[in-house]
DNA sequence: TGGTTATATTTGGCCAGGCATATATAATCC
DNA sequence: GGATTATATATGCCTGGCCAAATATAACCA
């Protein structure tokens, strides 16, 4: 992994939506994304598009089950930048704003059934 | 630290020079910006813009002494952020463009004497 | 003055959000 | 089954803002 590839991946999480997607997934095995838009309070096309950046960086899979897609944390980084995954889960885990997300997703019925 | 700050952290390293900046200073105590500039091999205005977005950021701290400045790294941070100081340290230690730095750090002779 | 470092200005590129639309899958009706 | 409709998600286009590099200039200090 040389500097630019480092600079990548700290430019994928440079943007506080990009944050709270990888806190919430950090914390769940995996979230459809209708859960994440109405956990995050964001419109579609936001969370969609953040998504899509996370996946083509490698940061996140997803999978389509029926009409819903899933993702998740890419498990193969689960090893290799588990320090990072560990540092973004106890700053985020105090914040403001990922504690309202996840009142607001378990306070929601599953979108997705 | 919320999820804005999160994001401000990493978007101060989303940058190859910076990270770049951050793996020397991370090797050493401190160094001086002429050092930087010949280990780089990168113009003058570079190294000093990015010095100061890090410095802005409160990553990085500068000490003058007669002409000379020298940064380290922010002593605050040693300890809160020391997962990701790690993660960047022995992510860029195998990368080229550090051993290509270092190499060049410690051949040229000290610049500020 | 001369050497060291910081900063102002310009130009260009990347990307965010909003809106509208396209695509993919499922469900329903005939 | 095939057509239609509904739902879920992705993406194209637009505008605006941020920031990088390059160059020139300013500020600082011996």
């Amino acid at each position: 992994m040389n500097t630019h590839e480092l600079a990548s991946l700290f430019k994928a999480l440079s943007e506080p939506v990009r944050v709270r997607l990888v806190a919430l997934l950090l914390q769940r095995d995996e979230l459809c994304v209708c859960d994440l838009i109405d956990a995050m309070a964001l419109s579609q096309s936001v969370v969609s598009r953040h998504l899509a950046y996370l996946r083509n960086h490698g940061l996140v899979t997803a999978s389509r089950r029926g009409v819903w897609m899933y993702y998740q944390i890419n498990s193969d980084t689960r090893d290799s930048l588990s320090p990072l995954w560990s540092l973004i889960s106890s700053k985020a885990a105090v914040s403001k704003e990922l504690t309202e997300d996840l009142q607001r997703l378990n306070n929601e019925g599953a979108c997705c059934t």
